[in-house]
DNA sequence: TCTTGGGGTACGCAGGGCTC
DNA sequence: GAGCCCTGCGTACCCCAAGA
């Protein structure tokens, strides 16, 4: 029968990397609500004051990618793409559909959900206008509509005639060029697989954040609970019971592994007087532990904001006071958390 | 022999109600 | 606030038949 979820508890076992991109990454393609339609139509500021435009269309014949198809992108097609090296080539091999299910800890009957699912990805849509700075520096816009790639399917032909051995993806150019360009980011890949859906998409979307916290000696990251929702394509509620509720259930996981040690929410609005929630969370060991490992396995830096700060002999000479340190506390929290301005939620 | 596709059934998880 | 229990939807598993 189906396999139980464990979530790790050692924090001093090694951990499996895997290097994903981040930009994308951080928009929502699947649906992780579990009832309902939520359509993810994401409009807003980034950083720099530039706007951007997010916008996912599902295939009206094969439905929306849900967690199967969220699984296959961050778990099976994040790792090919990761191993394909540096430069991406246009065509991945990912096995046939049984080698997926074993590689994804499924069983092998369950090809044919497989196969929806990656036609589920391959069909979906986006229409995007996002600005990101490559690793060269160069700042580089994607702006247009596009698909990020295309599948062929055992026995299928490829355009050249030649027949598929097995599954293959053919990644559009749009987003073949961001995966060549986009600076990259480690998650424990071990930890990810063990994950139910909305707590993995919790895990990337924090890590920076969490990174950011123990890198600058903060006591918490903090992350809005709307942009959680927004990001992960979840159910967004205004009553406090019920995001909490919402909440813990996606943080438990997080405590027991200590990847977070504790967990608070602080009341606020979001730019259209909507209620919202600063969460703060403390980092674990296993956090920690991760920072550790990842600084140390890899030269790459890892994707956490400098803050401004005062130096040391600045705060020393000067005036600064309990005034200062709050200033640049505060001054952290907005550059940590990015401070992305979203003039509402998606529509319902 | 390997792979795919379909149908039936059981399970996991988000969401909701409720208690302590 | 934390946690238990229930519900319903989506997913996973198993089995078998068919095709390459």
């Amino acid at each position: 029968m189906k396999p139980k979820r464990q979530v790790r508890k050692s924090a001093a076992l090694p951990f499996n990397p895997i290097r994903v991109e981040r930009e994308l990454l951080r928009f929502p393609i699947h649906h992780l609500a579990k009832r309902g339609i939520l359509n993810i139509d994401i409009r807003g500021k980034d950083k720099t004051g530039k706007e951007f435009r997010w916008r996912v269309s599902p295939s009206r014949n094969y439905g929306e990618p849900r967690e199967l198809a969220y699984k296959l992108d961050t778990l099976l097609i994040n790792r090919r793409i990761e191993e394909a090296g540096r430069s991406k080539p246009k065509v991945i091999r990912l096995g046939s559909l049984r080698a997926i299910c074993r590689e994804l800890g499924l069983s092998e009957g369950c090809s044919s959900d497989i196969k929806e699912a990656l036609r589920q990805n391959a069909h979906t849509g986006i229409t995007a206008k996002v600005s990101y700075q490559g690793q060269d520096g160069v700042e580089r816009t994607i702006e247009g509509d596009f698909n990020r790639y295309s599948v062929i399917f055992t026995g299928e032909r490829f355009s050249n005639g030649r027949k598929a051995d097995a599954v293959y993806i053919i990644l559009n150019d749009v987003y073949r060029e961001v995966l060549n360009n986009a600076g990259t980011r480690p998650l424990d890949y071990d930890y990810l697989k063990v994950l139910p859906p909305t707590a993995q998409r919790f895990y990337e979307l924090v890590s920076p954040q969490v990174f950011a916290a123990i890198k600058h000696k903060l006591p918490f990251a903090k992350y809005t609970y709307s942009n959680f929702c927004i990001y992960s394509a979840l159910t967004r509620y205004t009553i406090a019971k019920q995001v909490k509720k919402q909440m813990y259930k996606v943080m438990q996981p997080h405590k027991r592994s200590g990847y977070l040690e504790a967990v608070a929410f602080e009341e606020t609005v979001d730019s259209d007087g909507t209620p919202d929630w600063w969460i703060h969370l403390t980092p674990g060991e296993k956090a920690h532990s991760e920072f550790r490992q990842f600084s140390q396995r890899t030269n790459h830096s890892l994707e956490t904001h400098e803050p401004f700060l005062l130096s040391g002999s600045e705060l020393e000479a000067g005036t600064p006071s309990a005034d200062v340190e709050q200033f640049q506390y505060n001054l952290l929290w907005d550059i940590i958390t990015e401070a992305i301005e979203l003039p509402s939620e998606p529509d319902p």
